[in-house]
DNA sequence: CGGATTTGACCCGCGC
DNA sequence: GCGCGGGTCAAATCCG
């Protein structure tokens, strides 16, 4: 287990080193006494090999707390405009299209979706990348480390399948919403 | 008063 | 060519 969480540490740190994935923000400057999550970075299974081998989008399983279990809020130091709810036929559970409402010439969007077995877990889809600086917080790896080793404060857990990473870490409460 | 959220309708693409 | 499903837009509403 640990050898693999190893691994995994590292394919996170390959995941922090590329710009088009999706930034961790393992938030220790931060204290967040209540909003604390599970988040799981999935490594997309949609983009194969064969069309395109760096996708645009990425995938992240958040579990939601109790508290947070009503809302699909992700929270990830970005502001999001929500600009529509759909119910798709295969989930029971109405998913959201965010906006970034910081630029407007931001490209990206998010889906937020619950899992359609379990409630309590949202699972967020990000396609492309910001362009302006994060709205109220910067706190990344790269930031202290300088790109070299990816300590991520965080608790790793490695799903049964290799490619799902659960890390145990606490998001700062930013009051939007 | 301003801005964000909500909800329904409309439009587009894909599959049959 | 039609139908289905998904995604986006836009106006009204509500909250701060």
């Amino acid at each position: 287990m640990s050898e693999e969480s190893r691994r995994l540490t590292r394919e996170l740190d390959t995941i922090l080193a590329d710009r088009s994935s999706y930034q961790l923000r393992a938030t220790t400057a931060s204290p967040a006494p209540s909003n604390a999550a599970a988040m799981e970075v999935v490594l997309d299974t949609a983009a194969g090999v064969t069309a395109e081998p760096r996708p645009k989008v990425r995938t992240v399983r958040v579990r939601a707390e109790p508290p947070d279990a009503e809302a699909n809020v992700v929270k990830d130091g970005y502001q999001w405009r929500k600009y529509g709810q759909k119910v798709t036929r295969d989930n029971p559970y109405p998913r959201a299209y965010f906006r970034c409402a910081y630029a407007p010439s931001c490209p990206v969007k998010k889906k937020v979706q619950r899992c359609a077995e379990d409630s309590s877990v949202l699972v967020a889809q990000y396609e492309g990348e910001h362009n302006h600086a994060q709205s109220e917080f910067v706190s990344d790896a790269s930031t202290s480390q300088a790109g070299t080793s990816h300590s991520l404060p965080c608790s790793i857990s490695i799903d049964s399948l290799g490619r799902t990473i659960t890390l145990g870490l606490t998001k700062p409460r930013v009051g939007i919403q």
